[in-house]
This record gives structure tokens, C-alpha cells and sequence, in this order.
RNA sequence: GCUGCUAUAGCUCAGUCGGUAGAGCACGUCAUUGGUAAUGACGAGGUCAUCGGUCCGAAUCCGAUUAGCAGCUCCA
């Protein structure tokens, strides 16, 4: 006898049975249910209970079971393409966010056919409604079995788990493959899904493996389910900043120029300005000093900070590395380097810190040429650099005012809410490789910043080989319209440079003492800001970064010249106006205008001219009505002094 | 850098079988003087990304390069 603790009830069974078997008993199984947690565990529902164990049913709304349901949507996908190929060899299938992939090494490439011929093959499985079952074998039995089956990858897969590893085959029809699970019943639930994509991807991450085939689908339970995902992913992409970032005028890019190299226009330029210009007065309440340093440096400042050696593929290196009888000049890939060298200016006493030291930076990164992607990733950038220069016992609270005004920069700009944070680590395997200092170092100052982020109730990720080459960090990433993530923002403990350039402070008790650094942004970098702004608004962006924040509309010529004078007025105080003074009907000038995604419209002809008013058209609103000049300019002003979004 | 896709007027896109290029928007001129999402007529605009190859003939087929897109890898 033993007793099975359901949410709804408890249940008493003499004999094992399945989940779904116990699940009936018990009167609260349903179609819908794709898995279970058993004691915490997720297994498949025909997992055989036969002890005491507390069960929670799991259908495609949770997670976890939106994570079987894929799973098993990709051993379907895997399923069709050794049917139709049996040659192509199966590496790995995992569900992922959104969907699922596998991963195939085939000589011929997926395109929209071979897809399309998948996912008619995928439609029959489902439709024969295969029972999967589950199995365990011995390590010497599962490489034999995926030998026999020409099956290298899996024979690689299985050889590589550990001693203690249990190794499961789920079995659909005829098709086996090596597979922790946990799987669903069988494949007739998959009643809705879609390749997306088919791409590159190497074996086992690694460039230096042979590059595979990535198909990428997702599934859900109903077809409208699916509709409504795809509408949804189209509707995303309409926020695609590379799409309405040109079709707005905010930036472009030019051949000759070249890759990762956009050009600001004048609307782009005039939104980086705003929020620099707010940035640089907001580092100024909170005690930064300014400073401007040079874009290039010798090689030489490279080779103590450490660049020269870990990083010379992603800089730009004007002449020759490798010839010492001249002068080597290299684009600066950071500022650390640069602004060290305020604080090394003279003899520093404690009293002095801490220095927080701020810049607005200009970067130079020669990333790969896959790499570049619109205004998220270029090989110039401008960011909003700072490095504090601390005491010890002022590192938590310095760096609780950096993560402050990181947060008051993001959440102002109405990107806070989408932000996720990471606590980026050292992995000690590439230690002396792509880090240096002792395991003593990294292990203190991720000690520190771990006591840190749990004192201030930071929500964080673990991202394991993500720290700098100097010291940890807590990135905050966003994500674009594609799902792809990147660091926004990113706050670092510095435990190595300080030393490698000599920098140090008296203390109180005349002692030499050598300070810790943070290095910071307050919004990151401006171009990648700018885009996920444009992705955030759809190109509609709050009144007060707005680049057009007006635009006057005279009816006719005869109010022209009004026109020009209400623009005149907004001006004077700061508001950034155009006038459409076109010969073309008003309906065309508010048409232009609001695809232009402006905020306010101020309509002018007969009635506003003689009593000196404008007839105010917001883009979200539409007609406003009409005041006087003076009444909307004040609203407005408010508006833009509140950053209202 | 790797895998796949793409490149025709400033923009969005047609262009059939290989026979020397077309629309809408934008732009210019003229007419029109208007009331909350497109007034009308006319006009100008292209070495079909670049270079090379096949062919009597290439926007079209092939190759390379450059740039753009998605993914992988990378991201101080």
C-alpha cells in the first residue's frame, strides 16, 4: 500500500501504476495533461508509480509541459527525416523557449521544400498516433544498439555520460533514439506545429566541429494556438528596429562604409543627443566627474591592461603588431586604459574616493562579420563609460548607487521591465586562457558580488564563463523582436587592472593601499539603446526623446506665416518642431505626419490664426481639440520635464 | 569566420522561356487654397550591387567579391 498526495486529493493504491493510470483513479486526469511532477521530478505520464509520491499533473500551460510537448515534437521531426533521408545522421534535439530544434548532419541542406516534404512526413506520424516507450540499457547494449542503427553522434553522446548515468531509448514506431525525457503518450497530441527555419549550427557548439543542420520548429495542442503564436512572432517583427529604423530615417548603412558601421541621420543623431545629454547631467547629480580621453593609444597601453594579449583579433590596429622599430597604434576597444590614467595623474588620498569617474565613449570593436546586426551589434559604438575608483569598504555601497542609477536610466526609458539580470562567472577550466588573476582572486570578488547581489535583492541568472577576462559582472540583458538576448548594461568588480597599472591611494594611516574598481555604464551603448527603443515603441517614441516632438500644419498659405511663428515660440523653449509647409491638403500633411510616428500635431488655418490657438492632434489620441499656444506649449513642457512615456 | 537566403529607381516591389526595364510611393514643375490618414496633370530618376565567365545575345544561367537578413560561434 502506499499513498499518492495529488493537489486536489490524496490517493491509496496496492499495486504500481502509472501516473496516468493513478491520475484516472482519481478522477482528475484529462486530455490536456501532457506530463507530471512526480515529488518534484518531471517524468512522462505512463511513468509507473510505486511508492508514496506527491504528483502534480502538468498540461501545456505549464513550462515544464510545454517542454515534453516540444520534446516530443522534435523526436516526430527527427522521426520524418530518417524517413525520408535515412542517411542523414541524428545528433541532439532539445525543446527550447519557443519551440524546439534538432540538429542533423546531412550533405544535403534543408531548404523550403525539403522542409516542407518534413513537415508532410511529421503530419503522418502524428496522424499514426505512435505509443512511445520508454527503455533502459546498459552502456555496452545502447552503443552497440546506435551502432547498429549508423548512428555516431548518439554512440559519441552515450559514451560521454558519466558512470552512474542512466541511459533511456524512447521508441515511437520504428524510430529509437537515445533520450533523457520525458516524453508525451504517444504523437497524435502534437496536433499543431511548424518548421520555421532551417540553419547552421556547430556540433556541439564548438566551431571548430563540423558544422550541422538546424531545423527549428515549434508545436502547440490546437492549430489556433499556432496561428496565434506565428501572428504573434509577425507582429514582433513589424517592431524590427532594422526595418523601421530605416523606413523612419533613424539610421542607415552604406557599402562603401562598410559592415558594422551605421549612419546616424538626423533623427537617430538628435535621440543619442537626448539621452546622452540627460545621462551625462544625471551621472553629474550623483558625483562623476567628466572626462575625455583619447580614441587610440600605443600598443604599448594595451600590453599592461592586458588587451594586447587576450583580445588583438577584436581591435583595430593601425600598422604593424608585430614591428617594433615603429610606432603601433591601436582603436581603443574600452576605456579602462584611458581613464585609469585620470586617477594616475598625481597622488591619490583616500579622502579622495570614492572618484567616479564618467565618459561619454567611443568604441571600436572588430567584430567577425557575421557578428553585426543593425544598431545592436557594430564595430563603433558610443557608451556611456564610467569607472569608480574605491576604497574596500566602499565597494557594496558604490556599487549599489551604480546598479541604482542603472536601473533609473533603463526604467526611465521604459526598458526596465524587460530586463533580466546575470551574475557572469569565471570558469576556472580556462583559467590563465581567457582570465587571469589566481582562483583566489576571482573566487573573492565573486564572493563580494554574489553578498552584494543578495543584499540588495538582486534577481539574478548564473552565466558560468561570462565574466571579463579582469573580474565578474552583473550584465543586464534585453532581449530583441528575434528573442535574441545581449547586455544592455553591465556592472563589473575589477580586481586585476588596478594592480597592473600601478594604481593605489594613501589611507588614513599612510599607508599605500591599492583601491577597487568598478567599471559601469548607466544606459550602455547608445546605438544598441536606440534600437531597442525603436523595437520597444514601434518607432513611437515618448514625447521627451521623441526627435520630431511637433510638427505644425498649416491648411493653407495664408497661414504660413502663423505657422512659423508657433514654431518660433515652441522653440524658444527647447521643443523640437518641423512645419509641413507644402503645397498639399491638410489630410495629406497629417497622414505623412502620422506615419511618421510624431507625437503632437498642431493643426492651423482660418479659425486658429485669428484667435491665436492650435488645434492639437496627438498620434495616440487623435483630435485633442483647440487651445491656446501658451496652453499647450505648458502641458508639453510638463510632458517632456516628467519623461512621460 | 561558418550554414542558408537575398541584392532591379531614394523606398516598397513587378519583370514569364535568356532577346537591352515597369508600377506605386517619394522627388520636381504646373494647376488647385484645402479642416483631421493620400487633390489632379505632367516630368525627371536605373551601367538591374561589383567584377569575371557561358552565350549571337545576360537583370535573368554560372563563379567570385561586397553588402543586407536569420541562425551558429564570438561578444573586453
Amino acid at each position: 500500500m502506499f499513498k499518492v498526495q495529488f493537489a486536489e486529493k490524496e490517493m491509496k493504491f496496492d499495486a504500481p501504476l502509472s501516473v496516468f493510470d493513478a491520475a484516472k483513479e482519481a478522477e482528475l486526469v484529462s486530455r490536456a495533461h501532457v506530463a507530471a511532477k512526480v515529488n518534484g521530478q518531471v517524468v512522462g505520464m505512463t511513468h509507473l508509480l510505486q511508492e508514496d509520491a506527491t504528483v502534480q499533473l502538468l498540461t501545456f500551460a505549464d513550462a515544464e509541459g510545454r517542454h515534453v510537448f516540444r520534446h516530443t515534437a522534435s523526436h516526430i521531426l527527427a522521426q520524418a527525416v530518417k524517413r525520408l533521408y535515412p542517411e542523414v545522421k541524428l545528433t541532439i534535439g532539445p525543446a527550447i523557449e519557443d519551440g524546439f530544434y534538432y540538429d542533423f548532419d546531412s550533405d544535403i541542406s534543408f531548404g523550403p521544400d525539403v522542409l516542407a516534404a518534413i513537415e508532410g512526413e511529421m503530419k503522418k506520424i502524428v496522424k499514426e498516433n505512435l505509443l512511445i516507450e520508454r527503455f533502459e540499457l546498459p552502456r555496452d547494449e545502447a552503443i552497440k544498439l546506435m551502432e547498429e542503427k549508423g548512428e555516431p553522434y548518439k554512440v559519441q553522446l552515450i559514451r560521454e555520460l558519466p558512470d552512474d548515468a542512466v541511459i533511456s531509448f524512447y521508441k515511437q514506431g520504428e524510430f529509437t533514439d537515445l533520450c533523457a525525457g520525458p516524453h508525451l503518450f504517444s504523437t497524435g497530441a502534437v496536433k499543431a506545429f511548424k518548421l520555421t527555419q532551417c540553419t547552421g549550427a556547430y556540433w556541439k557548439g564548438d566551431q571548430k566541429n563540423k558544422m550541422l543542420q538546424r531545423v527549428y520548429g515549434t508545436a502547440f495542442p490546437s492549430k489556433d494556438e499556432l496561428k496565434a503564436h506565428i501572428e504573434a512572432l509577425e507582429e514582433a517583427r513589424k517592431r524590427d528596429h532594422n526595418k523601421i529604423g530605416r523606413e523612419l530615417e533613424y539610421f542607415t548603412t552604406v557599402e562603401e562604409i562598410g559592415q558594422g558601421l551605421p549612419i546616424l541621420l538626423p533623427k537617430g543623431s538628435r535621440v543619442i543627443q537626448t539621452l546622452q545629454r540627460w545621462v551625462e547631467d544625471e551621472e553629474q547629480k550623483r558625483g562623476y566627474l567628466l572626462t575625455k580621453t583619447p580614441l587610440m593609444a600605443k600598443r604599448e597601453l594595451y600590453k599592461i591592461s592586458g588587451h594586447w594579449d587576450h583580445y588583438l583579433d577584436g581591435m583595430f590596429v593601425l600598422g604593424d603588431p608585430d614591428d617594433y622599430t615603429k610606432e603601433c597604434f591601436a582603436l581603443r576597444p574600452m576605456t579602462c586604459p584611458f581613464q585609469y590614467q585620470v586617477f594616475l595623474n598625481k597622488k591619490r588620498s583616500y579622502r579622495e574616493l570614492p572618484m567616479r569617474l564618467g565618459e561619454t565613449s567611443t568604441l571600436f570593436r572588430n567584430e567577425e562579420s557575421g557578428e553585426m546586426h543593425g544598431l545592436i551589434r557594430v564595430r563603433q559604438f558610443t557608451i556611456s563609460e564610467g569607472h569608480l575608483v574605491l576604497r574596500p569598504e566602499q565597494l557594496e555601497e558604490e556599487f549599489r548607487g551604480c546598479l541604482e542609477l542603472a536601473k533609473y536610466c533603463l526604467d526611465t526609458v521604459g526598458m526596465l521591465e524587460n530586463c533580466t539580470f546575470r551574475f557572469s562567472q569565471w570558469d576556472p577550466a580556462r583559467a590563465g586562457i581567457k582570465y587571469e588573476g589566481t582562483p583566489e582572486q576571482w573566487e573573492e570578488a565573486q564572493r563580494i558580488m554574489g553578498n552584494i547581489l543578495d543584499n540588495l535583492g538582486v534577481e539574478y541568472t548564473i552565466g558560468i564563463d561570462e565574466a571579463a577576462f579582469y573580474g565578474p559582472k552583473l550584465d543586464i540583458q534585453y532581449k530583441n523582436v528575434f528573442g535574441k538576448e545581449d547586455t544592455i548594461v553591465t556592472i563589473q568588480i575589477d580586481m586585476l587592472l588596478a594592480e597592473k597599472f600601478g594604481m593605489e591611494y594613501v589611507d588614513s594611516d599612510g599607508q599605500m593601499k591599492r583601491p577597487y574598481i568598478i567599471h559601469r555604464t548607466s544606459l550602455g551603448c547608445y546605438e544598441r539603446t536606440l534600437a531597442y527603443l525603436i523595437e520597444r515603441y514601434a518607432g513611437a517614441l515618448p514625447t521627451w526623446m521623441a526627435p520630431v516632438q511637433v510638427k505644425v500644419l498649416p491648411i493653407g498659405d495664408e497661414h504660413i506665416d502663423y505657422g512659423y511663428a508657433v514654431k518660433q515660440k515652441l522653440e524658444n523653449f527647447g521643443v523640437r518642431v518641423e512645419i509641413d509647409d507644402r503645397n498639399e491638403t491638410i489630410g495629406k500633411k497629417i497622414r505623412n505626419a502620422q506615419l511618421e510616428k510624431l507625437p503632437y500635431m498642431l493643426v492651423i488655418g482660418d479659425n486658429e490664426m485669428n484667435d491665436q490657438t492650435v488645434a492639437v492632434r496627438s498620434r495616440k489620441d487623435g483630435d485633442k481639440g483647440v487651445m491656446s499656444v501658451d496652453a499647450f506649449l505648458s502641458d508639453l513642457l510638463q510632458e517632456i520635464a516628467e519623461k512621460r512615456r
